[in-house]
DNA sequence: CCAAAATCAAGAGCACTGCTCTCGTTTGTG
DNA sequence: CACAAACGAGAGCAGTGCTCTTGATTTTGG
């Protein structure tokens, strides 16, 4: 039933997963606004040309890269989330978190195109970086939104409790959650948080040599944040 | 006194001023990888090679440009800190970050060159860019040193109370700061959510049409965290 | 089966970048 | 006043993204 893909067809698609391929590593080695398609077309033996055959242009080749990128790593914080019981969502979090620092700090270039600076003339589409973009931080607000509804009744919904002037409606329609305006608060303070510390450490601003093990910070700030909503705070533990 | 000027010294003080100031205006309007000299000398009606004359390179333009940018936001962030009552430290505070979080929404080029990827094959020389760099975050933590130290004997000095396996000592000696480990545990929270939600904003994580006011959304997220310390948190409230 | 069509790599070329070097000219100074 | 320092202009080198043409190769349809 398999087509059978003609020599040249698959010639192509070697290529083009080549391109790929070297692409990523530039990326990680020299980083963004250094990726340069005659570079890797000179890693291929190819002329910069022939590349243009396989990738519209440099901007098409950084999004491949960027949706590689968000791909990779949601996955990695996926199988982390997956790994920790079913009913522990605090360790889960906590897993997610740590997978999300984790992968940062190996890959500074690649976070740094997700995280960093938008690359200048460079405006990602929304409709290819969107949905994997997303994944991790809907990981963790469905995570947060699972914990704080056990002991709840299923066939109630979770108070909007609406905290002054802010409407969390829309984004709780985006991304289907059932969740009231304190854990989403808590939410975006904890993804603020692990966005904030992974690119103080990951772009160099705690300074070239730290009088501090950066790794231990980040769990324990995270520990620190989730024991806000622990046994003995006053919004109710609900782990 | 002064020692007269002679009109070729006083022109290469302007022209050196007309760069700087055209740096900054392609920086804001194009973002720091795009910035080129020869723009540069065509906006001043300057052949490139002429511009070599006052400038030695690229990078040492993006060094000027750093400092020029981490000074004026630290100018901001210590005005709003100043216009607060003395002995008001949480206000002290809330200004403090609100003038960060302003300042970065005005200027996310030069946000960016601050806070996001480091610019490709570019390393800011530490010795130009630390001191003003450090400038916003020494504040902060000298603030909540300062608030921690309310009711305490001044001959006593803050407990060290180490938290396991993190060691503050170098950070503390470096800012010359008095302040225990749990306060300098939560100026760390406070640093990175700043940067942390600051970033998420500029750098467009929430998306081109955020379902939020994001400036409500981040005085919110202060507040909030302010409160952590303040009356009725188990840390006993300092404000 | 073989000619037409599609695809390919290669190369030249354009406009841009950072940066260097040289060449007259202008300016400051002993 | 003469000499040296500083100056702007221009050419040039190596690199970039990208386009277009050319000639060879492969696929496909009559």
């Amino acid at each position: 039933m398999t087509e059978q893909l003609s020599p040249r067809a698959q010639a192509r698609i070697r290529t083009n997963q080549r391109i790929l391929a070297v692409g990523r590593d530039h990326l990680a080695k020299y980083g963004a606004a250094a990726l340069s398609l005659r570079a890797i077309a000179r890693d291929l033996d190819l002329v910069s040309s022939a590349v243009y055959r396989y990738v519209a242009s440099r901007d098409e080749l950084l999004t491949m890269l960027v949706v590689d990128a968000y791909t990779e790593l949601a996955d990695e914080v996926t199988a982390a989330h997956d790994s920790a019981p079913a009913n522990d969502h605090r360790e889960q979090i906590r897993r997610s978190c740590n997978a999300f620092h984790d992968w940062a700090v190996s890959e500074p270039s690649r976070y740094a195109l997700l995280y960093g600076s938008p690359v200048p003339g460079y405006q990602a589409p929304a409709e290819q970086t969107t949905e994997p973009g997303t994944r991790v931080v809907a990981l963790l607000m469905r995570t947060i939104a699972d914990a704080a509804s056990v002991g709840r009744p299923a066939s109630e919904s979770a108070v909007p409790d609406t905290i002054d002037g802010l409407d969390f409606d829309s984004i709780r329609t985006e991304f289907d959650l059932d969740i009231d305006d304190q854990h989403f608060h808590f939410a975006i303070s904890l993804w603020a948080t692990v966005v904030g510390l992974t690119s103080l450490e990951v772009f160099g601003q705690f300074g070239a040599e730290p009088g501090l093990d950066l790794q231990t910070l980040f769990t324990l700030q995270i520990d620190g944040l989730l024991d806000r909503i622990g046994p003995g705070s006053k919004n109710g533990g609900f782990w």
